[in-house]
DNA sequence: CTCATTGCAAAGGATTTGCACTAAT
DNA sequence: ATTAGTGCAAATCCTTTGCAATGAG
């Protein structure tokens, strides 16, 4: 798949949307879908700035909404104090490993944990709708360095 | 075991640390230890109010703090933009079940889930410290009734 | 041209911190 | 007496909002 089709798909969302494509939100828009990442508000700004593109923060905000409510981006809560943005291609459902040293996030997917997942619901008289691991860990390139100890 | 015995706990932790005891932690500590439910610091603040007991909000925070280093209260954070605090009693690692229709939070544990977790982190190459399942669905009340739909 | 977007700065909500005052040991 | 805790208000951090200037269609 094209690495611009995404962008496309935005530019498309926008225009159906009646909503202008403006260069801020093509900006955004690429530092989130052109990458594998999870993005926080702040980082999109300093990414944008070390491009030499500026872009107002209640703009990255406003451009974050418009791309969550594309279905393009996914929001996160990691309990950080703060929210992170990352593309929702692909990985429909998945769940995330987070380094508490360094805070890098890796992402993957196990069939057996949403079945789990969804009987463990059933247990308790529960229709599943989604959910959300989160594991909390070091990850191999800190274990190495000993960051965090 | 007895209602005060938890508050008695706290108590021999702060002795035990050389830390006054005052009325406003034991104040805290008795709403959080003494029911059974996930308190915010405003709702805590506000209960203490309502009990005609006044107590600052930086004090409920450090209190609550020192909850949480004692071991007696947990940190939950759902993602709603502000942390939830709820006693760590019984239950040491454990799930939740949050109803979409009615905001019940339901809790359970599960041995096999806290295996499979630790086994996905090492196939990622990540030394586990904790991990947060919310499973978000409908409970068998809200399912009844048709809320949420 | 017209209306939505932008950017700045002020406003907000949750949480923290500085500091004079008070209380626990 | 000492030393730490308390309350208040000011300060932070992330995010949202108001509003005049700007730009997309």
């Amino acid at each position: 798949m094209e690495r611009d089709e995404v962008i496309d798909e935005f530019r498309a969302y926008l225009r159906e949307h009646n909503l202008p494509v403006t260069p801020q939100r093509v900006a955004v828009a690429e530092v989130l879908l052109l990458r594998d990442r999870h993005f926080s508000a702040d980082e999109i700004e300093n990414e944008l700035r070390a491009q030499g593109i500026s872009v107002g923060t209640a703009t990255v905000y406003r451009t974050l909404e418009v791309l969550v409510r594309s279905g393009l981006v996914v929001e996160r809560d990691f309990g950080e104090g703060f929210k992170r943005f990352e593309s929702a291609r692909g990985m429909p459902q998945h769940e995330h490993l987070l380094c508490t040293a360094c805070g890098r996030v890796v992402e993957f997917q196990d069939d057996r944990l949403d079945r789990m997942s969804t009987l463990l619901a059933e247990a308790h008289g529960f229709v599943t709708r989604s959910h959300r691991l989160v594991i909390y860990g070091i990850c191999s390139e800190c274990q190495k360095t000993g960051s965090g100890l």
